[in-house]
DNA sequence: ACAACTTACGGGGGCCGTAACAATT
DNA sequence: AATTGTTACGGCCCCCGTAAGTTGT
């Protein structure tokens, strides 16, 4: 099964058409057309139904197995191009929002910079994007944040032999506006939240999926769905009563007018990990003095 | 990355030699030093010395890379394939050898003799190749057992979008001769027994570095290493002074002169699980019977 | 009728085998 | 000298683009 195949195919798959996806690909749509038919002749399924254009049941499949399988064939093209290219220059840097809540990344840059002739970049990102990118080489060094049991590594999201170190352990919170009826509680049990209105903004708290896995319960149905990177913005959110927020208590303390209760059982922390693939000189610099 | 040339360079690096390998593939071994070059060629790295023949650095890498990349497209191909092949009239399953304390095979069986014309084929096999043998299409349905905190599932290795369901969850407990100092105590604290000797027996029981993670230390090291997957031989082994064993209450209880005592903390269950892909009917019938 | 996908066909490149060559033991 | 990996070369097949054909709206 050609890669370059399945890469066609996802193409075709998500932008609905042949010859969009030609374009977009720099093929003709005739050379997409017989793609697909190869692929579909290999695998002995029709993976697309054509006019209009929509995926199989076969083809639904191959599309959740062809994302995964493409970015481990990146990230073991980049994780291998690394190990021999020329000695690095710059230092590229994946972070999600809240990894930094520690200064991490002041520090991370403070490092980099007292280092000659290495440029610096910094870039913040949806944890999946994170991972991915430090899987595929966009980024050499990665910081991403979540929360766990205490001890517990983040469940990150596999994309090849990443490695990973705790960087911070601290505690979280449950952000509530001040005004809120449970504000003036010393500790909260996060099962009884569980009928209360929640932000969903994956990529800065946790996916409420993971809270209904550690809580152990099917509520926490989403309100107000934030898609983005902004913890002000969040914090603003919370402050206006669209829903709780489950956040390390530093950080809800920053905001005035938001209260931040501990979670008293199940017992859950807020980690930052670093994630790298194979390091370059710098980035291993880096990376030690960050973890020392 | 064809992952032909893919293919090619993992058992090139597997064997030590490119003439053996060619041999193994059905190539001669003028082809297979061409595909070793080209890829090479496309990396821009050496990935192996020659003679002998022995991965660079760049090659370890990338043969780290390898297994799971060339699995999951194997996985893929065969989880497709399931979708338009033709009714299905045998039914493989992968079972891992403590998988079926609650009878959970014989039930399997039972159901799916009920089934006509439905040909049964029944594998022990370890939990890694289980797993895997569903992955890629060896198997229809996988059973496998393992030991995890209560309500948590099993630590699978990621084979790719597989469907698990929870057939058992028991008390586990540690396996100790009748003459043990410990013996007659009513409860063990995980903790305690790290400096215990202990059987490695990735194959029936927890793997140590399991055991390390549940409990948080660096104990655990391995005292005799068993490789296979019969459980009354474990059981002699432990019986005989050999180590202990961290295993099903119900299994110890299988062996007189045998003493199961249970865990204390941290608190781990044992526990079976249902690992599929795309369901072929009489597999289908097979699994709902067993999970209802 | 038109837009969009498929099929036919020809050229070019890649891949494999044979065979000659090189290097290591 | 023998074994093992590389290079040269030629044929075959695969893949893409052009262009004609087909199909659904």
């Amino acid at each position: 099964m050609n890669p370059y195949l399945l890469r066609t195919f996802v193409a075709v798959a998500r932008r609905g058409s042949f010859s969009t996806a030609a374009h977009d690909l720099g093929y003709t749509q005739s050379a997409v057309s017989q793609q697909v038919a190869a692929l579909e002749a290999d695998l002995g399924v029709a993976l697309l139904r054509r006019r209009p254009v929509a995926p199989t049941e076969a083809g639904e499949r191959l599309l959740a197995h062809a994302g995964p399988i493409l970015l481990r064939l990146n990230a073991a093209r980049a994780d291998v191009r690394r190990l021999s290219g020329v000695p690095a220059t710059e230092l590229r840097l994946g972070a999600t929002a809240l990894a930094d809540t520690a200064g991490s990344v002041a520090a991370l840059v403070t490092t980099g910079r007292a280092m000659a002739r290495v440029a610096l970049g910094v870039r913040v990102a949806a944890p999946a994007r994170v991972t991915t990118g430090v899987a595929s080489g966009e980024f050499d060094l990665g910081l991403v944040d979540g929360v766990a049991a205490p001890g517990d590594p983040l469940p990150l999201p596999d994309a090849g032999p990443l490695t990973v170190r705790t960087v911070t352990e601290e505690p979280v919170a449950v952000a509530l506006p001040a005004a809120h009826p449970l504000a003036g509680r010393a500790a909260l049990r996060l099962e009884a939240l569980a009928d209360a209105i929640w932000l969903d903004a994956p990529d800065l708290a946790p996916p409420l999926d993971q809270l209904r896995a550690v809580a152990r319960t099917d509520g926490f149905a989403g309100g107000l769905r934030y898609d983005g990177t902004d913890a002000r913005t969040l914090l603003e959110l919370v402050a206006a009563g669209a829903g709780l927020a489950l956040l390390p208590a530093r950080v809800v303390r920053e905001r005035a007018g938001l209260v931040g209760i501990p979670v008293a059982a199940p017992q859950v922390v807020h980690r930052t990990e670093l994630v790298h693939g194979t390091l370059t000189a710098p980035a291993h610099t880096v990376a030690a003095a960050l973890t020392s």
